[in-house]
RNA sequence: GUGGGCGUAGCUCAGUUGGUUAGAGCGCCGGGUUGUGGUCCCGGAGGUCGGGGGUUCGAGACCCCUCGCUCACCCCA
């Protein structure tokens, strides 16, 4: 047995678990303020569940997905992405009749692919749907809804926005009809990558990142040609009312999506200081999702977030709280300082007790965390019900009646 | 799944054409200082040299396999 982490897994330490908190919360908190409730569903679903929503033939689901069989035989998957559970437990619980709904969550996803800088096999998301809002103003509200949980991130300045149309599924077929003749034409001067995609996902070679097959995309058939009445106007919608709500982008008539459920908008929001891994947050409309796992038509649309990607886009910016450091001289002193750190606990200070060594070993320790304060506490001291209060940072101490100590704490409350 | 780079102490790394007891800095523990942290001085612990096999009198170094990390492709957050 390796005592190593499996592949493309780690563990979460103190600063880390720190900022992966900050992330959730203030996703969570604004979410909040959209209305949008937590939801939380199971890691693990039926294998159609995503087998059926992403698409039989995409990566994700060939060759990405944790599928075993369960004791009893039923196939399970740990799922890759968040929208298809939220989708299945909609219809589980018949939410169906209460739309427009509004969802956020967070949790770990799980896909098999090699590991990279920003990418791993246990990964993590925050996001947010919205269901049972068929027009474009849904996409406008999660759209600006990721906007200001990244600008309270403070990642306003690192990251912009690109959106493009899918189109509804008529467009999509008649542009997808075009794009394959076109580039059947060219075929012998497409990269191998994309030779196979034509057949498979040929909406797939518009993003390729060969400089060949960028050119001959360039002067293919544009998807915004294609767009039917409806899909055009759908999403000029969605950029008039971004405008209004002064939410910066651009339109990117490459940008596609990788599972199948996507139409009209999609949108991601993209870093150059990741590396290869640009997209933070990612997300589009997917009107025909629902009604692909068996449930009533459902328009949705929403997003998915990378915690891993955003904290580190963040840095290290996360100081751990300093704690005041409880600090007995002598055994009726350290009974006693039990009760006191019990006591202050209570009222909400953070506070620490070693448990062991000389004044000198717990005042060290008392640096080592970045105290704030300590308390030193002698028998003779307690006897008198007077304690000293140092002052971590400027090395003043002062005299504390015992019975006032949480007053004359207070400045160094957590 | 494909390709490049890299695995030596908890961390960052050095280690000569293959040579005997594998080093440094930081961190950790202890002492100088048993009622006062950061600085300074002294001492100490800590290593299957990623793992396995091979070549050799001798391997951290060379060869093969394997695992992992990393960057890129693919795909995706």
């Amino acid at each position: 047995m390796s005592l190593q982490p499996v592949r493309g897994t780690r563990d979460i330490l103190s600063e880390d678990a720190a900022q992966f908190r900050t992330i959730t919360e203030i996703a969570r908190e604004t979410s909040g303020l959209f209305g949008y409730d937590e939801i939380a569903t199971p890691i693990f679903e039926f294998t159609g569940v995503f087998s059926r929503t992403l698409g039989e033939a995409t990566d994700v689901v060939t060759k990405e997905m944790y599928t075993f069989a369960d004791r009893n035989g039923d196939s399970l998957t740990l799922r890759p992405e968040g929208t298809a559970g939220i989708a299945r437990a909609v219809i589980s619980n018949g939410l169906a009749q209460d739309a427009p709904l509004k969802f956020y969550y967070q949790g770990p996803m799980f896909r098999h692919e090699r590991p990279q800088k920003g990418r791993y096999r246990q990964l993590h998301q925050v996001g947010v749907e919205l269901l049972g809002v068929p027009g474009p103003l849904g996409d406008v509200e999660v759209i600006t809804l990721g906007a200001h949980i990244l600008e309270r991130l403070g990642l306003h300045g690192k990251v912009r926005l690109e959106v493009n149309s899918l189109g509804d599924p008529e467009s999509r077929a008649v542009y997808r009809e075009a794009l394959v003749a076109y580039l059947n034409g060219r075929l012998g001067d497409l990269s191998e990558e994309s030779k196979s995609r034509v057949e498979r996902n040929p909406l797939r070679v518009l993003d390729s990142k060969d400089e060949g097959d960028k050119a001959i995309v360039a002067a293919g058939p544009l998807y915004s040609d294609f767009l039917n009445e409806t899909s055009a106007s759908f999403f000029g919608e969605v950029r008039a009312r971004l405008d209004d709500l002064g939410v910066a982008y651009t339109v990117n008539p490459t940008l596609v999506r990788g599972f199948d459920y996507y139409c009209h908008t999609a949108f991601e929001f993209i870093t150059e200081d990741l590396g290869a891994q640009g997209t933070v947050m990612a997300g589009g409309r997917y009107d025909g999702l629902v009604e692909a796992l068996g449930g009533p038509s459902l328009p949705g649309v929403g997003w998915a977030a990378g915690i891993e990607r955003l904290a580190l886009l963040m840095g290290h910016q996360v100081s751990p709280a300093r704690p005041i450091a409880l600090i007995p001289i002598g055994d009726a002193a350290g009974i006693m300082a039990l009760k006191i750190a019990d006591a202050l606990r209570r009222e909400g200070f953070r506070v620490d007790l070693g448990y062991s060594g000389n004044i000198g070993k717990r005042m060290k320790r008392a640096g080592k965390l970045n105290a704030c304060a300590a308390v030193l506490m002698g028998d003779d001291e307690i006897a008198a019900g007077a304690v000293t209060i140092r002052d971590m940072d400027t090395g003043e101490q002062s005299a504390a009646d015992l019975n006032r100590l949480a007053a004359c704490l207070e400045k160094y409350k957590a």
